[in-house]
DNA sequence: GATATTTGACCAAA
DNA sequence: TTTGGTCAAATATC
């Protein structure tokens, strides 16, 4: 993680680094407080949504990850608060980020060997394993001994154009109604895929990173939409909670009436939200203040963080997640 | 025709 | 020898 690294170069380096160690203890304070507001928020948003079906499962499954990069970032920073991560309830809507070498012994069966390239960089286990912001490409398929599933092998699909090492494996590791697949990540995206895009992304909104909102559109329509019908769904459902959360139930509703398609409704999701005025800058600090009013789910500062934060796919993704979906 | 997916074969690590 | 990862021809789709 770049974080990682930046923050080690800050912390290292012997006692005089006494304004680093500031702003180390500042972040973590942060981190801190930002994961205690996300329980409130939890809380209020659940008791909001009861009774609401999916969109109670897909906010609190939403929440619970947004917590869960805070406990990440607290581990990170070597902070005792981070030390008990909440353990992963099973995923339902979102791609739940384990720890990869610990985790993929246990479901893949035999170990892997020991090439450098077979080390997996970032594992997720994720009812919809196509939407992580990239484009694959499927160069293979293998029935595994002692698994059920067959493992389906995938690259950038920028492989050749710009040389692109990275290479994701997604595995079905349990089935039923919702199927949950085991993906790994293997080697970093060197294509860039994601800066390329930024400016468009961004000229649309934030929100925009949202995992699977359409910004490419896809070359053969038929399996890719089949395919991605429920996760269609799961992102409808997904945005349409984020901003009932985020800028309250009665405004969105107002501001995006129902959309003719999924992707449309994103969009409008994602203007709504966006429309946001700018954090208001606390003057003591000069830091943005987050007021959070629990009562009318006033999180207007929270916009950068949850833009940011896109649900986990920038803290569990190569390359920080990207702009591009399956 | 161009591009993506499927699938059996091949190769290399253990 | 077994097994997992990749290749490449065949096939499918637009």
């Amino acid at each position: 993680m770049q974080a990682q690294s930046r923050l080690g170069v800050m912390s290292g380096g012997g006692g005089s680094m006494s304004a680093s160690e500031g702003e180390h203890e500042a972040v973590i304070r942060e981190l801190t407080r930002g994961r205690q507001l996300t329980a409130r928020l939890r809380a209020e948003a659940l008791r909001a949504l009861r009774g609401q079906g999916q969109a109670e499962a897909t906010a609190a499954l939403i929440l619970q990850e947004v917590s869960r990069a805070f406990t990440v970032c607290l581990n990170i920073m070597g902070s005792p608060a981070g030390a008990p991560p909440p353990p992963p309830e099973m995923p339902t809507g979102l791609g739940a980020v384990v720890d990869a070498a610990a985790a993929a012994p246990s479901l893949l069966g035999p170990p892997r060997r020991s090439r450098e390239d077979s080390i997996p960089r970032q594992q997720t286990v994720t009812p919809s394993p196509h939407y992580d912001g990239y484009q694959w490409r499927k160069y293979g398929q293998k029935r595994i001994t002692n698994t059920r599933y067959p493992r389906c092998y995938y690259r950038c699909s920028f492989h050749r154009e710009r040389g692109c090492r990275a290479t994701k494996q997604v595995q079905q590791c349990s089935g039923g109604d919702q199927p949950q697949y085991l993906v790994l990540y293997f080697n970093d995206h060197t294509c860039d895929t994601a800066a390329a895009r930024e400016p468009e992304a961004a000229a649309t909104t934030r929100l925009d990173l949202l995992p699977g909102a359409a910004l490419l559109a896809p070359r053969r329509g038929g399996l890719l939409d089949e395919r991605g019908v429920q996760e269609e769904h799961e992102r409808q459902v997904l945005v349409s909670s984020l901003a009932r959360v985020l800028g309250g139930q009665h405004q969105f509703h107002q501001q995006a009436p129902p959309a003719p398609d999924a992707a449309a409704a994103a969009t409008s999701a994602a203007v709504a939200v966006s429309v946001e005025p700018a954090p208001v800058v606390d003057a003591a600090s000069g830091m943005p203040r987050i007021d959070v009013d629990v009562v009318g789910l006033d999180v207007m500062d929270y916009d950068d963080v949850a833009g940011e934060l896109c649900f986990g796919y920038s803290y569990g993704l190569p390359g920080g997640g990207g702009l591009l979906p399956f």
